[in-house]
DNA sequence: AAAAATTTTTAGACAACACTAAAAAATTTG
DNA sequence: CAAATTTTTTAGTGTTGTCTAAAAATTTTT
């Protein structure tokens, strides 16, 4: 009798699409600061206002899906990290979808993969993977969780990390929105371009660049923030 | 000013995934009740209370995407239809999406389309469309509304209305839940299949019915009503 | 280490939707 | 047509998630 009250504790798991948002913000954010993520960043990430996330961190708390302590910032459990992959990897191979079956561009798939990343289908998600013939990597050259929530950690190397004379090739953009992928589009780079640093202008620490051996243009530091690249040779 | 206040009124006429339901579940009974749609049958219909659809009716007429009269019943509004069938136009586009490329069975996919529906992209259904060859029938044999939300009305005949001696062709199924399309799956019937009526019995209104000029076995009333066919010869 | 600035939490409201219980209206029955 | 039954609406609550304003804690500055 006891034992069936602990087992059927929090059995009732479901999220709503709003939680699978914050815990995939969560996760997001663990990744660049090491430490709890803190509510402020929470609530940039989002959209939404700092005493929202109070709110909700604390109900996710209840929940067992992150630990925190008042003031100290928030880190997903184990079942809220699991949580926050399979809404990764649904929502990178619903991009896939988009990208490889339905030709959207790379720069309009971000905002229907955030909706489609929340449908519920215990078969629909391995049917889709399979359709797409198991992609290892979505339209913006981030890995795509396994099943169990796994993926190779690749170090990412960005532009700005590269020395005047080097030569890399785009392998990823750490940014979705249609502002930067467009901007990209205009220029001609996309994954697999290679990029060539000609010089670097300490001033505002701007590159000047060649892609694809053709056209000479200059980056500022936040678009080459932005690229992912793995050295050439 | 006056003016802009009057074009700007109701602009913002985005729907949720329940007011969408509320629209087709409205929809979907206008076309069996000819008068105004009960609360207690939208009640029904999307398994909730007749209080909680007393309320929401009332907010839909606000927004007059329906007409609603204490009492008397709730009709569509041409605003609240054309909202109804661009949702019937999703759910049906998904619906050919998850049985032609995910190969799904057509028992498999009412509550999955359920959720698609709701997402919100003004290119995505165009590029489904184009993408599925656009289709004029979903699994169950339902016609897929056009852009502009038309589609031919079929004139439904039902099993249940023909004699003995007749034969038909399976055109569609009135009814999309997984214990009804299951059991046609294991008794072989499709879209298409053929069925002749053998017999006819007074008592419980009961068929004895040979598909696909093989098998013969015993349909109930409520079955055979939800059987659509068209009559061969 | 005190003052100032920033971050985070609490308090109090609100909107959307759902539910139960009870009241009111409409319909059916005898 | 009055009584009984059914349908529909209202009243009062609960849940999820959001917001603003104000209080409290923490961090930075001087
Ligand atoms: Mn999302
Ligand atoms: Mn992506
Ligand atoms: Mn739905
Ligand atoms: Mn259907």
């Amino acid at each position: 009798m006891c034992l069936n009250f602990y087992i059927y504790t929090n059995t009732d798991n479901m999220q709503t699409s709003t939680t699978e948002d914050y815990l995939k913000a969560i996760f997001k954010l663990s990744g660049i600061y090491k430490k709890g993520v803190s509510t402020n960043s929470i609530a940039e990430e989002l959209s939404t206002k700092a005493s929202s996330v109070s709110d909700m961190v604390k109900k996710l708390s209840e929940k067992k899906l992150v630990d925190y302590v008042k003031y100290q910032g928030t880190t997903l459990t184990k079942e809220g990290e699991n949580i926050a992959l399979k809404v990764i990897r649904k929502h990178r191979l619903w991009e896939v979808f988009l990208v490889e079956k339905l030709k959207f561009g790379w720069d309009e798939i971000h905002e229907i993969a955030e909706q489609l990343e929340h449908i519920k289908s215990p078969k629909l998600i391995d049917k889709l993977d399979a359709h797409l013939g198991f992609p290892k990597k979505d339209p913006h050259g981030d890995p795509i969780p396994d099943k169990n929530g796994l993926f190779p950690t690749i170090k990412k190397l960005k532009l700005n990390e590269l020395k005047i004379g080097e030569k890399a090739i785009l392998t990823g953009v750490s940014e979705d929105s249609k502002d930067f992928l467009s901007y990209l589009d205009t220029i001609g780079l996309k994954l697999g371009s290679s990029i060539e640093v000609l010089d670097y202008f300490k001033f505002d620490k701007s590159l000047k660049v060649k892609i694809n051996n053709r056209s000479d243009l200059t980056f500022s530091d936040l678009v080459a923030n932005n690229l992912n690249i793995s050295k050439e040779n």
